[in-house]
DNA sequence: GTGAAAGCGCTAACAG
DNA sequence: CTGTTAGCGCTTTCAC
């Protein structure tokens, strides 16, 4: 590593011009400049983003607090997210959390207002408290994917029409004609999905059509998930002809059991998610879900951090913290729904 | 944010015994220490790490080089990847090269030696130069998924004999009596898969059994690119009873189109991949590959990572750099494959 | 146009 | 046991 004053020893100049070189600041003499630019090429000198960092007050990098990696819809909104927060010279740093809110902690602690000027968080499970913590040491926070626009968390957000999902996903399955319809809750119900399970059962009920809950199964985020608990909802009640999941891996678990049952998906039974995750157009067949707009979502919530790192007054500790809401989820229609 | 100082100030106290109670070190009295740990939870206060490493001369985070995270099988590496990173203290920033050297070398320049103190390249099409220039700023290179061991590349790197793996799968064809065979390769023949598709090609040439150019496809490392070029292959010649992919998204893809062509898989056609993705339990029927240790291949590569990183001796500019070599890639027989 | 100097928050000798 | 001091590499006024 060289730094600066080597450069700017080897270019007969001092640090503060080579400085005022490589950012474009202050008038600097043509040749100087020429021989500034020499020495760093003949050094291989790049500038210490800590040290950088620490000089002016600010973090090259964000946070991203997820599950899990592994789960095949956080690299979609990773990439989204890191595409967008290079665009501010951002680095992200990804934080697994495996649900564990001691591992959240850990990593709020170390790099919230220091390492990362800002955290960005995805379902994670973490404690609300640790994340005004956070805040109040000077890294705002942004929960990426707020399930009820309607009911603000108290942290800025962006928020998804999730219970609109839900509805959409119901009432899809209704137009085709299904009023035995299952439903794979893809957490618990108190949880994070709620939502979208209140959006399903708000149309089932405007249908007029009931769902016991025998018809109702919780299920992790996966598609081995999905499948164990379609497989007991379609082996106690045959006459089941829709399943509605709430998210895509367990749906496409769905698909899976119903072959494993020998039910053919369309035709025997109609299975439809929520997300539209790569994955959805690729199973056979491709799967009927809700279109969430992840990009979007990660794009709003970078610039929303962003806007919060600039002007620190709007962080949470207001009254009312910004809550941005993407446009609304839509129904794309595949291979794995049909009329009754 | 809180600084050190100001504890000290509330402790009654200097920052260096602040210093010295947080990471213990030096002898601290009990009161004092207890009177410094007061202040810390009072004033909220957690170590700048940028603050940190600079002191220290070191730094908190590794660069993790990847074409695109939304690559399924780079989550399942970066996992475990982090997870061996933390047990360091170190953070992963998560680099999406999009293939492109151009923005590779942007990340190399920004982040090696400076905010990350070494770098994991996983197959990200970086140019060799690059590489070596990050290294000679003193970030460690180490490359994560070697093809050849028998071929090293000039930089520390895990190799994993994906030849042998190439072999494994189409000994396992050979073995259930397959002679028309096609192949996809996912990537350029000279590319990053050549090692698998040689052994593939070994242990035919053994068997005595030819591999006409024209079964031979190449694809992106997709779903849908194994999946055209499969159609092509089972177009062009349905006497094909088996299909090798040289990786397991293709050979997913490979399976959807056997379905749209109306064979069944594995009764009319066989197929194999290479790696073990998390996928490949999950399709229908699950997907014979040959399993490749990915999460040792990422903990030996951290932990090589590490090493360089401590005595920056044994960097590439010796002649001969670190090799390791993860255990040997393993048959996993699923429903995909079937005696002819 | 360019240099001198202070300081970002922390660590690491070395004194006391 | 605790304080003093001198940087780590860079940015940023403010002089010249």
């Amino acid at each position: 590593m060289s730094t600066l004053s080597e450069v700017a020893r080897r270019a007969g100049v001092t640090s503060a011009t080579v400085s005022n070189v490589l950012r474009n600041r202050g008038r600097v003499g043509e040749q100087t400049r020429q021989r500034v630019l020499e020495a760093v090429e003949a050094l291989n000198y790049r500038p210490h983003l800590a040290a950088r960092a620490l000089a002016e007050g600010r973090a090259p990098t964000i946070a991203l607090m997820v599950s899990s990696i592994a789960n095949p819809f956080y690299p979609e909104f990773a990439l989204a997210a890191e595409r967008a927060a290079r665009t501010s010279g951002h680095f992200v740093i990804i934080c697994n959390t495996n649900e564990d809110p001691h591992a959240g902690r850990t990593y709020l602690d170390q790099l919230a207002g220091s390492l990362s000027e800002g955290v960005l968080v995805m379902n994670a499970n973490l404690d609300f408290d640790d994340l005004r913590k956070a805040e109040a040491r000077g890294a705002p926070v942004v929960l990426c994917m707020w399930e009820r626009p309607d009911d603000p968390p108290g942290l800025p957000c962006v928020a998804v029409n999730f219970r609109l999902a839900g509805r959409l996903a119901a009432q899809h399955l209704i137009d085709l004609g299904h009023t035995r319809i299952g439903a794979i809750v893809g957490s618990k119900l108190s949880g994070i999905h709620a939502s979208r399970y209140e959006g399903f059962v708000d149309a089932m009920r405007e249908a007029g059509i009931k769902v016991p809950a025998k018809n109702v199964r919780h299920a992790s985020d996966t598609i081995q998930g999905g499948y164990e608990a379609a497989r007991e909802l379609l082996e106690r009640d045959p006459k089941i002809t829709a399943v509605f999941a709430t998210n895509d891996l367990p749906a496409l678990g769905t698909m899976h059991a119903a072959a494993d049952l020998g039910r053919d998906v369309p035709n025997d039974l109609s299975v439809v998610g929520i997300t539209d995750i790569q994955l959805a157009q690729q199973s056979r067949p491709p799967l009927t879900t809700v279109a969430v707009p992840t990009v979007e979502a990660a794009e709003l919530a970078v610039s929303l951090l962003r806007e919060l790192i600039e002007r620190p007054g709007r962080a949470s500790h207001q009254k009312t913290p910004r809550v941005c809401v993407t446009s609304e989820p839509q129904l794309v229609v595949r291979g794995s729904t049909r009329k009754r």
